[in-house]
DNA sequence: ATTATCTATAGATCTATAGATAATGC
DNA sequence: ATTATCTATAGATCTATAGATAATGC
């Protein structure tokens, strides 16, 4: 046993980086308090010395997911020959596609977070901003398109991990990943007549 | 109480049906038995004159939710001036955003089905399988990348109504629908230069 | 007589709490 | 003395079963 202030903090920060993993391989309802406490190397009497309840550790662990996987991405397009290619080779992949773990929090939460509290639905949002934001600075920024053309770039690398996952890791779910990529990696989401008129109306 | 042979087939129409939309809304491993049968009309204890388990329910399920989208995307594109407008209008959608509980099952249980059993596992790969072929016939079929397009639409229309359930109603989410419904209309997932000698060499 | 549904409950599991134990740190 | 963790358990919930009830259908 361990009992100082910095062990408090370091099993703090071990039971929300398991939980995060968790979360997203199975769902921010099925692991347990025990389960996760087990997984950090504790037992589950101690859980409430550190959080109030459970739903406070699911919002630190939604957290935690996005944040780690952002720095992650950072990493992969620093210093590369074509950063959007690096970028998307990256996500679209059957590495990501098997290892939801350690994953996009994005795609591997999508459909718990309307049924979590406000902060899970901020820490969700901002990281979708984060990604868009990302992609804009990636694509061609002459285009006053960026935007738009960052929404459908962000949708299709997150579709495709989506499906690939339903599929498992068979030849049809590599082969959509590799279309997806290659339709990332060749700018065919690019419009083929530019619109210089800006953003259209909505209908 | 009513008994007969009838009652019991409409019966157990109505609880397949009632759990197909609660899975969509909140996963397959949320909604008890209890719950289901009750808003089914019916008492928990006579679910397993139905079904041998839970499990069985849940397989049902998940093939009726498949199913039952498939049959109203038939509807939407016959005899429409646009058909693949109107496939993705229908799909990329607020409407559809804001009520998984009737939607598309490939969305709404993406993150399930790797931990449910083979049954439920196939239903999810037929009926990707069958909005790829819709999508090729809707696409034009001069083009020798027909299949490698419609895994990218398929990839951008889900990977659209995923995200932007994350976000909730919101105007970000109104507008990363809009973009990719535009993105889909216009044709503009199409490639700029197109290739004629087939299928690439996977990198 | 058969059977679809209902009431009641056993057994397992999960969240949360209470009190004990064994370190830390003034 | 304080406190991080552990053991033990209360209370709630969930799956599944057993036996009772009230219709159907030969």
């Amino acid at each position: 046993m361990g009992h100082s202030k910095d062990d408090k903090a370091e099993s703090h920060e071990r039971i929300v980086s398991v939980a995060a993993e968790r979360i997203r391989e199975s769902g921010t309802e099925s692991p347990g308090v025990a389960e996760i406490m087990r997984a950090a190397g504790l037992t589950h009497g101690g859980f409430y010395k550190h959080f109030t309840n459970r739903e406070e550790l699911i919002n630190e662990a939604v957290e935690h997911a996005m944040r780690e996987n952002e720095t992650d991405a950072a990493q992969v397009v620093s210093g590369a020959d074509d950063p959007l290619a690096a970028f998307a080779d990256w996500y679209v992949s059957t590495a990501h596609r098997d290892d939801p773990a350690h994953g996009c929090g994005v795609a591997a939460l999508c459909t718990d977070v309307p049924h979590l509290g406000r902060p899970a639905q901020e820490s969700y949002r901002a990281q979708v901003e984060r990604y868009l934001a990302r992609l804009q600075g990636l694509l061609a920024s002459d285009d006053p398109d960026v935007r738009s053309r960052a929404n459908v770039t962000l949708s299709a690398m997150v579709g495709a991990v989506m499906i690939a996952r339903g599929l498992g890791a068979t030849d049809r779910s590599d082969e959509l990943l590799r279309d997806v990529l290659e339709a990332i990696q060749e700018r065919r989401l690019l419009p083929p007549g530019r619109h210089v008129d800006g953003r259209r109306e909505p209908k």
